[in-house]
DNA sequence: GTCTATAGTGCGATAGAC
DNA sequence: GTCTATCGCACTATAGAC
């Protein structure tokens, strides 16, 4: 019984599924070690918590981001620096896991303990962006700004793929989004801006 | 004793000064409280917990910002509605409280538990901004799109704010980052996207 | 493991404003 | 007297020191 593979794996199908099931409050860590063929000291030798069982897959996301973004062209500016790490992230979120990311998105939208996680590592994400754009000489403010807004592009994108139900759809909404974006900003009149400059 | 004016104030003053001093973590509620004169069960009256003294007035800012949006045009486009928000916000964030701000910041960039709340707020800004946008009949994902912009776009005036020198700038550089992001988005070049739709 | 310090809560008592 | 902010005490929970 001991020693069988993955037991990260094993743990998060453990606990996608209790959570799922009876709720996050409702399922203690013992449940999802029992579940899973393992004890409670082992789930807390792999994480550092209960909420990061949701969040693992976070890490090897923002590594394939960085790297796309690293390997984009030195002269593109940095707002596609930033969304090519973003097309990178189509590659992950494909089909197959449309309907793990559609069970996740449900469990975190249900606690408040969650959703602050989730909002902690997209904040890391778009630091990490905004340190790689510094990196290629972007000047701090401006890359800051890039960064944010190519994560909330990232996130608009997520957030639109799990709600509809195409599972191959994710590249394709990916660029509705950042015609949307482009349309907001273009219709966007600076007579706002100078009327209040007045 | 008793019955000084401004307990909700005087709680603000000392737990900022006493943050500054030894900082956060080294700061009990007992300590704050004595300070103003109170005592440790008084603070908890006013404030859910000890991260709540620091963000009292975001209740205020995000009232200002709401119904700022309210009162814009209603044929506005949806980022000109937010943007107009947020130019009301120019007016919380005025001359005499630049030097409060800064402390303020100072202290919340140097504990992840504060750092984490403020994300939240910058999330139920964002929230409430797009709720409004609904309200109006924007649909949905472009509410949020344009409300997160919106957002950022605060936020990152404000941090430009904070790291200048100049107390009555808040304005003029809000208009510098709208001016930076149409460029973002004015020099990203769609062939990023065509080329990856083939 | 124990021990300590602190966050945070519930409830009833008290001091002052009216 | 009422009303309410403040207070005092006893409690639980938890993180860290040892």
């Amino acid at each position: 019984m001991r020693w069988q593979p993955d037991a990260v794996g094993r743990l998060q199908a453990s606990a996608l599924e209790l959570f799922a099931e009876r709720g996050y409050d409702a399922t203690t860590v013992a449940d999802i070690a029992g579940r899973a063929g393992l004890t409670r000291r082992t789930f807390f030798r792999h994480f550092t918590d209960k909420r990061e069982v949701l969040f693992v897959g976070s890490e090897q996301l923002l590594q394939a981001f960085l790297a796309a973004m690293e390997a984009a062209d030195l002269d593109a500016p940095p707002l596609d620096t930033v969304i090519v790490g973003v097309e990178a992230l189509a590659d992950i979120f494909g089909p197959e896991r449309h309907q793990f990311a559609r069970t996740r998105a449900a469990i975190i939208s249900s606690c408040p303990e969650l959703h602050e996680r989730e909002l902690i590592k997209l904040a890391s994400m778009s630091a990490a962006a905004a340190e790689t754009l510094r990196t290629r000489r972007v000047p701090g403010p401006v890359a800051t700004l890039a960064a944010d807004t190519g994560v909330n592009v990232f996130h608009a994108t997520f957030t639109r793929w799990i709600a509809q139900d195409d599972p191959a759809a994710f590249r394709r909404i990916l660029h509705e989004v950042l015609r949307t974006l482009s349309s907001l900003i273009a219709h966007h009149r600076s007579d706002t801006d100078t009327a209040a400059l007045t």
